[in-house]
DNA sequence: GTCTATATGGCGATAGAC
DNA sequence: GTCTATCGCCATATAGAC
């Protein structure tokens, strides 16, 4: 755990010395989930292949499946990451509603930097909705804790009297975690389309009466 | 065409006589059709294969080339048949946009009794944003299309006063999209969490003052 | 109109050398 | 830790018999 702490994005190896023996695995384990999350947000799961990963990275496919033995576990540890990062990225205080939406607006807006991690989610999302895929039980999971996690905000919200009509706490989270992932798709079809954070902005002003 | 209004449903040959002549061949590529719409669904076009739309119609792959020339033809003809069969689902005229909002709650309700058709256009939509994809342009063209006649039910409502809040109709039509397409998400990966005719109708109800 | 046989190629994964 | 070689499988598509 301390070796992967130690890992450089650089990925040069003894920079800090003999003791950083894990360094250079780690960042080639690095280079490659940033491959692979980009030749799953493409192709999908199914059909994004690990020869084509490996090839992105430079190495053999004997050489990736060494650090990760199965296409499966591949898929797994890029989701894992992506959680890692999102844990550091929004550790917003929901149970303020005003400041939740607020949050959710600012992950539309970032979420459009980095239009390889919604092409991800977009297509994994959908392709999982497949009970054999290998993601399913991982999606199902996402969205009832994300469902959990806006269910409070919600609440905070309509006991402060800011929801706009007599919706249920339950049909606004549905809502909005509907219309987030309906815009992705549209802004995916053509970016030039909607700007996701404004759209989300415009939403969430017929829904409530929070000025924001 | 004269052949195609002949063909049965049940794929009975020379029913008619002999001048059914085309009869068995039609039902056979009705029959490939639905075995692709099913495959397609839930695989997706990618990952989904020929040979298992063959299986499930109980012919060879040779036999099912024979009608549909090739995977990305085959997929387009799904796409046609598709569209043909909505053609005829929702003639609504969009102009009155109190009727056009009753009729996307119809079509949500009709689409939650077909679950595989949901799948299909959940997972290609997705798939297809990537610009190789085979149907992509198809569901650009789709989406450009949609919101046309989307556009004028919401100007229809706006000059008529019934939008809530300064929301445009531009915002109005690509938020009820979204919110279709995200629904039906979370609709197929628990189909007990939600009815989609009714969040649908919600949702209206916070856009519009439409007694609906 | 449907079949068998086959060409051609991509896939995930393993064995074993270095 | 990375490679080459290989196995076994599945894919799309074609050729040609019936």
């Amino acid at each position: 755990m301390a070796a992967k702490l130690a890992a450089h994005k650089t990925g040069e190896v003894t920079v800090r010395g003999p003791r950083g023996r894990y360094a250079k695995s780690d960042a080639t384990r690095a280079a490659i989930l940033d491959a692979a999350l980009e030749v799953f947000a493409q192709g999908g799961y199914r059909s994004g292949s690990i020869r084509d990963v490996a090839q992105r990275v430079g190495i053999s496919e004997a050489g990736l499946l060494h650090h990760f033995s199965s296409k499966p576990r591949l898929l797994a540890a890029v989701l894992d990451r992506r959680d890692e990062l999102a844990e550091h990225l929004v550790p917003r205080d929901l149970n303020d509603g005003v400041s939740a939406l607020h949050g959710l607006i600012e992950l539309a807006r970032f979420n459009a930097s980095e239009p390889g991690v919604v092409e991800l989610y977009c297509t994994l999302s959908a392709e999982a909705t497949s009970p054999s895929h290998p993601a399913h039980t991982y999606f199902v999971n996402r969205y009832v804790e994300v469902r959990r996690r806006l269910q409070v905000a919600f609440e905070d919200l309509e006991q402060r009297g800011l929801v706009r009509t007599g919706i249920s706490p339950e049909a606004a989270v549905r809502a909005t975690i509907a219309i987030m992932d309906g815009l992705q798709v549209q802004w995916l079809l053509d970016k030039s389309l909607l700007d996701m954070g404004e759209e989300l902005r415009e939403f969430f002003r017929t829904l409530t009466t929070v000025d924001i």
